[in-house]
DNA sequence: AACGCTTTTTGCCAAATGGCAAATGATTTC
DNA sequence: GAAATCATTTGCCATTTGGCAAAAAGCGTT
């Protein structure tokens, strides 16, 4: 829980009664590795903090090839921002690649704390425009690159994620068959 | 400038006065076509509505290849919002495509907006969410597909954008050469 | 240690894309 | 309207990546 407010408190103060108010609506959530936080066709009801663990967030195209979008580490939150928000279905899976401790909560609890603490939708502004922003900087490189370029960007991107998760994923996240990875990450070493 | 009050009206209400006071801080800027609205190395210290014309965003990698990260049509914001932000300099270009017509807000009269207008740092942040969202929806799908596939989507992304930009530009985007998007197109038909 | 299961690597060949240069087409300028 | 300039298309060949299937390596279970 520490580790949350530590996320938290970067981006602007609460007072100990905000924060002991925000902990009595979060409940602890374990994911198995596989295991969805949410899914595709179902309407996103919760927010989540991972406290350890890798999440993906995947789609399948029209051919029926699994898509990996992106990855999230510890110590972000995580929701899928347009379901969420307009209770809408989402196109995407967010789904544990690695075993998984979260913070969660629930719509109506997140939509209490907007409505109660003073501040909070300026902090999870600034937490969700910089996740954003992230995303987009993540992202975008990786279209105009070959793909051992891809990979090393990769690398710099997710430094702390590569060992810990299957080539397959990296490889879906990259654009790119699982051999051609396996090969090009021959060609590096 | 109606034109613009439409666009932030979307967003959210505000009163006659309020919407004065917002147009008093407004200038029209024309941009002739390759000019720059903001540069890499620089600071942006502006916030503009593109009224009529087609703008990108692009820097250069490594090997001094140009990249178009993304382009943007009449009806948005534009901002450079790292750089505008933080006050750093910007590592890209934003650059006009065709001529265009823009309504732009400096920076001290931005900030002065949304200390004075109650709401407005709401509407701001309503527009600034949406459009990170949709940048990463546009530019994630491009990742994964080949380059037929990539140039398709670009069609449906940006409709209106096609026949108004040079090749070499949507090439850029796409991560694919000239010539190879133009025997693309040529397949396509 | 042996088995089954999953993940990763490899070989082979086909298809897609890049690089370069020349040809063609389009647009601007005088 | 001819010349100059810029944008697009095309040809040729090299390189990269994909597709598929088999082999090898890794892992957990018994």
């Amino acid at each position: 829980m520490k580790q949350l407010f530590d996320f938290i408190l970067r981006f602007g103060n609460l007072n100990p009664q905000q924060i002991d108010f925000i902990g009595s609506k979060s409940i602890t959530l374990k994911l198995k590795k596989d295991e969805y936080f949410s899914e595709a066709g179902k309407i996103a009801r919760q927010v989540g903090f991972i406290v350890d663990g890798i999440l993906r967030v995947c789609y399948y195209n029209n051919q029926g090839e699994e898509i990996t979008k992106y990855f999230i580490e510890e110590n972000n939150l995580v929701v899928d921002l347009e379901s969420f928000n307009n209770e809408i279905c989402s196109s995407a899976y967010v789904q544990a690649v690695t075993d998984c401790t979260m913070i969660v909560f629930q719509r109506k609890d997140w939509l209490e704390l907007l409505q109660t603490i003073v501040g909070w939708d300026t902090i999870v502004n600034k937490i969700t425009t910089r996740a954003l922003m992230q995303k987009v900087e993540r992202r975008s490189p990786l279209v105009s690159e070959d793909a051992t370029t891809r990979y090393l960007k990769f690398l710099e991107i997710y430094p702390t994620v590569v060992n810990r998760i299957p080539l397959s994923y990296i490889a879906s996240y990259l654009g790119v068959t699982q051999s051609s990875l396996s090969r090009i990450r021959k060609n590096i070493r």
